[in-house]
DNA sequence: GATCGATCTTGACATCGTCTAGATCACACT
DNA sequence: AGTGTGATCTAGACGATGTCAAGATCGATC
């Protein structure tokens, strides 16, 4: 194999591989394509010819990036009991997971406008996503969200807890008040029990 | 006074205020601190003298969001029963209501590293936003939440909850799940219910 | 073995944030 | 009242950015 071929051969997935480690590097608000481009060793112009733009290239990424979200959580999932309500803190737990080794590709994903996120890959990928949760809920309460409303609020409330508590998270703002938790799996377990306040559903107050 | 005065008299606000406009309208990652001065009738190197740079400028007007966000907290809160817990759900509507009406300011403030946090005006805006949630759970649970850490605990919950959906909400995450709701007095009923069950504290499972 | 399309390079352009030097004005001091 | 001094703003420059257009290079196919 040439040290510079003309041809890259497989350059697409090589400019996603150096737009993650920009990405993880500088942030989303610091990216630059010209800087991708070059960490992969192409010329600056390379990139348009697989990605229409910047945010061709970073619609891909969120797209993979919410394929290794639900990774996260299915594996969590494997280790946790097949009770519904356990399958469904052991899901929040790997959203969890995913933010906290992936803080600026969890940026991307969901606090930017880059992402064009009707793009097909995007769309798909976001969407499986969201299908899981809408399962697991399914699961916990037997029927469906798409049919009942009650279900459907369900699915808000835990697509919501799970997200703030992520999205503070990796801001740093729970560092402070988190100050005195020790080892992981102590916050882990305050994280469970504050995901399962709002799994229990409505308080009989 | 004079159309075109050399000395704008009280260019830092013209600029806070042309900045929160640009911002409304391109959002923050397509934000220029060039646009800001043209619509302040400025040239593009007048803001370095009220404001050291883009970042400079950008934490203001994040310090300003915090304190609006309060005072959106504090007018629900007045309307609101005196009860601690209805406090409570009064200060997160607060909070929903602002990020609806200033998502892009909303974004600045907590998903966003232009701001310095460390700058005077915003580490004392956001301190004081913080202060008053700690407040509101003190007044709650009638502990402080810095010597009692189930109380702290709850302050965690309390803002994941709210801050997960008002992200969800202003990036139009939940406009699907949530397509049957109708009026707003609706919406906020859902919401309310949603935060009370994090409020309510560990269930009895 | 020539051709054609896909791939990549190179240079150009407008725009961006920031720096520097200079113009202009307000205000205090003599 | 006149002067100058500092604060405020303008104007031009620089390097960096994303995108576009034109050209060079390679692989595969006929």
């Amino acid at each position: 194999m040439p040290e510079h071929a003309y041809h890259h051969g497989d350059l697409a997935s090589a400019l996603l591989k150096a737009a993650e480690e920009e990405l993880a590097l500088h942030g989303i608000e610091a990216f630059s394509l010209r800087a991708v481009a070059k960490r992969a060793g192409v010329s600056h112009g390379a990139p348009a010819h697989h990605f229409k733009d910047a945010k061709g290239l970073l619609t891909t990424l969120a797209a993979r990036g919410y394929e290794r979200l639900v990774e996260a959580q299915v594996s969590r999932q494997r280790e946790a009991d097949e009770d519904p309500t356990a399958q469904c803190i052991a899901s929040g737990l790997g959203y969890l997971d995913f933010a906290r080794a992936n803080p600026e590709l969890f940026r991307l994903m969901f606090s930017s406008d880059k992402p064009r996120r009707s793009q097909d890959d995007f769309a798909r990928s976001a969407g499986t996503a969201f299908a899981n949760l809408v399962g697991d809920i399914r699961n916990k309460l037997g029927s469906d969200p798409y049919e009942d409303p009650v279900a459907m609020k369900q699915v808000v409330a835990s697509w919501s807890i799970v997200h703030g508590l992520a999205d503070l998270l990796i801001s740093g703002r729970l560092d402070a008040p988190l100050a005195v938790v020790g080892t992981e799996a102590e916050r882990d377990e305050i994280m469970s029990e504050i995901m399962l306040r709002v799994l229990e559903g409505p308080g009989r107050a």
